[in-house]
DNA sequence: GTGGTCTAGACCACT
DNA sequence: GTGGTCTAGACCACG
């Protein structure tokens, strides 16, 4: 997870997204304060303001909240967090089935496939 | 299968891939000849340049075949085509694994999760 | 009922609003005896000098007798209380007829949809 | 609907307030075009990028749309206007029931009230 | 110190 | 010209 951003979309967003990942995936945890606005800022090399227009964002999905006067923290509601995951997920999912069909791959085709991925590298990390 | 380029990538990268496509997944026929150069860039509204090394490229990868005088040809190399296919499968299965890892699925939780997606939507189209 | 003030508009208004709410709504019966100043304005943790003042607007309003010595008490004036009541009850009614206006409605609109609220959550509370 | 903002509350959800009413109220015609974001700025005598948030708030809650290149719309779906519509009323009417409430009306008594409200002023203005 | 808001001014892509 | 994004820097309320 490196600290740079792609020139062709806005930077808020891949802020919002790298965050969104981070917490689904765990990194950041359930209750978890994270670092102020202006540190995050200073760390990612950003505006202060796109920083916390990502925040702002990641606080309408439910995934982090602001308390005035002491931070922002990660959200405890694991169920908003497991529900984030699941959407994300089935993003993928679908996106990945399209992308099969696109070079000829049926659905139950690509279900097969994936099924006998089992064996090959097991590079089986918990995130 | 759109017939509109991003503007931040080559556009013969592009024209490649759309039509390395259409071949793995069978809308083009072993055997079938295309259009001419000419043709096939007035349909795409590229310059005959841009999709001449589009082609091009198609005959490095050994899926097209240009008969000197009578025009070019999809490979009849069976082989040829289901090898492409795979190589495109492989680096679609590699990168979701690789993005449902970052998001908190193992590579054995993410088989599960396909394993189980026959039921929804059986959009099952045989390309 | 909360014991906090905005902090954008006088405290003795305030402190007067919700003297005037307790003895309209029958939380201050008729003829009851209040506190002393003092004592209120410990209460409300506010100067004895604001209390006061809100107390002797509410005199003004008829809604409060100060007996020389012996302390203020809740008029017994019933009609007084009706009185204000009604007037508190048309401010109500106005501001809310204006609002209903501000985003479309008419007076009979309102008034219909209004008399269609029966049925929904029987908050009912007799003061 | 004069221009001015409460200083207490963050201007852009006041401007955010006022182009709703104007919109569920039907001051802006479905479909219509708004002015662009530096003349409603101009308008409203605040910067383009307060204005901006009010509008992109706006588009979160259906009711605008942009068109990239040509400017802002006001939303064509009838069914989107009515919902705010609907929502914005049931606001209103919660808490005018909750302010009668305090003042010691129950709900069925104000409903009462209300509909004897029917001869006085008649104002019935349709915006 | 924190988050929240606002202004000012800049650059970009699109057409 | 339009909307969208970003930066820079300021002020406020809260505690």
């Amino acid at each position: 997870m490196t600290w740079d951003f792609a020139p062709d979309r806005p930077i808020y967003l891949q802020l919002q997204e790298l965050m969104k990942l981070n917490i689904v995936s765990g990194k950041y945890s359930p209750g978890e304060k994270l670092a102020s606005v202006r540190d995050l800022s200073i760390e990612a090399s950003v505006n202060p303001n796109t920083m916390q227009r990502a925040l702002t964002e990641l606080e309408r999905d439910g995934l982090v909240q602001a308390q005035r006067t002491s931070g922002r923290y990660v959200t405890n509601d694991m169920e908003a967090i497991r529900n984030m995951k699941n959407e994300l997920a089935m993003e993928l999912i679908d996106s990945f089935f399209s992308k099969m069909n696109e070079i000829g791959y049926s659905k139950s085709e690509t279900i097969e496939i994936i099924s006998k991925a089992k064996e090959a590298g097991n590079k089986d990390g918990n995130s």
